[in-house]
DNA sequence: ATTATTAGAGTGAAAATTACTCTAATATAT
DNA sequence: ATATATTAGAGTAATTTTCACTCTAATAAT
């Protein structure tokens, strides 16, 4: 600090430049989206929590929370994910930032959106669970909208059922997934151990998030070619029924 | 906000349950980094302005200012866009929002960068201009590094002369316009009148941006595959030196 | 009339994509 | 033990896209 006051001469100047005060500031948050996919069933999974206050009591809405003088966004996100869901140690990607004037009825609150992109086995959290009232649910399209599923807890919720501009931005999201699936290596991050995988566990990874099948003979090859020397093989190992898979690391 | 009382029970309820104040609030600014192509000499050239005070007394920065209540980021960076610069009425993404905690010497001030894609035509700035001291200097890259270049006036600029952490912004924003090149039309935006261009203009642009030469031949091919049925010819014109060119609109 | 310049059609080879079939290696059912 | 279902992924052939070239036509400048 005392470098900067040099550059303008005493802290009195400073606060007369500085001051930062003469503009009004708004209230920031960041909101995490936290995506899985379930390999064995295909299903892209979201995690929602349901709101115990006012506004958009009982309503469902992404984790999240506000920003602290002490910390990054990205931090705030980190911090919040741990927090209200004990998720921590993955990789989160910004979205956006979301400003609209009429998005939270408490007043002016700019949200940034962060992606989290988790295996499932690093999740723990119970279905229906405990304290918080955190859900995974399906991510399901009819119509052109999306809905979201729990079967376990028998949860069914529309965008209605989704509290602040919150269905919004998860359809950013899921579109921003997309987007990024064949040209970037996204799909990596859900795989349990990007050290030794195999090519159907990431094609299952591929065809959840955008919603239809790759071709199976040809997926290997795309991959190859995409990723060549970052893709090592380890050697084909029994997995059950069916014949030995090649195993592969990443980068 | 008569409403949302209504779902707390009354004001002293709402003012208890939501106090926006017992968070701290950082200030929020938006910046905008203006980018044009000048298809002639093939030069992508960004806008700056030289600070008039301190921080960074001289250094030359991003066009950009601070929030208010009345309005949306992107509001904001039209507005400061216009005030700034004079230049209105162009289409503007979101890049990212930045958050470091040192990245203003001021305080705890977050932005949200914007990038503006400009014909050459709408920007009326004369370089080495007036009252503001903005300036349209050509990027260049040079030993991995970007350098900022405006030859009319005799300006150089290297990473050091660059203020806050606009650098940082302005290397991630060209990786975003290279990024999206090839998979979205954000190099139409640049196209002075996309009811009315050619391709030789088209292509100069994607050269330009991406940093190197497309192939001219393959370069309709490629634009029609991409594009079908949005392109449209409208017939061939004499237009100087060379072939009558056929010109198309786009969407 | 000749030359330089520009647009873009043409060509053939290489690479990527697609929609299939076929086979090998395994677990499970009988 | 044998047959059956399941899975991985190699094989194949047609199509499309990409790439690096050449060639020609239409114009302005000389």
């Amino acid at each position: 600090m005392a470098e900067l006051y040099e550059t303008v001469g005493s802290e009195k100047e400073f606060l007369e430049k500085y001051d930062l005060t003469k503009f009004d500031r708004p209230s920031v948050t960041a909101d995490i989206l936290v995506f899985t996919v379930l390999p064995k069933t295909k299903e892209l999974k979201l995690l929602l929590i349901q709101r115990g206050n006012h506004p958009y009591l009982n309503k469902w809405a992404l984790p999240g929370g506000f920003a602290t003088p002490t910390e990054s966004l990205l931090d705030t996100a980190r911090r919040e994910l741990k927090e209200e869901t004990g998720v921590e140690g993955v990789y989160l990607e910004q979205l956006y930032t979301f400003s609209d004037l009429c998005r939270d009825p408490r007043g002016w609150i700019i949200t940034t959106a962060y992606i989290a992109m988790v295996p499932f086995e690093k999740l723990n959290i119970k279905s229906g669970d405990d304290a918080k009232n955190a859900s995974l649910v399906d991510v399901k399209r009819k119509n052109d909208s999306w809905y979201f599923q729990n079967d376990d807890i028998g949860l069914i919720l529309q965008e209605s059922d989704i509290a602040f501009d919150h269905y919004r931005i998860i359809d950013m999201a899921i579109e921003r997934l997309r987007g990024k699936l064949d040209y970037t290596d996204i799909a990596f991050q859900f795989l349990p151990n990007m050290k030794n995988f195999t090519m159907p566990q990431l094609k299952a990874i591929y065809d959840t998030i955008s919603g239809h099948e790759y071709e199976r003979s040809y997926f290997v090859k795309t991959m190859k070619n995409r990723y060549g020397s970052r893709l090592k093989e380890l050697g084909k190992q029994v997995h059950g029924v069916g014949k030995p898979v090649m195993h592969y690391s990443y980068k």
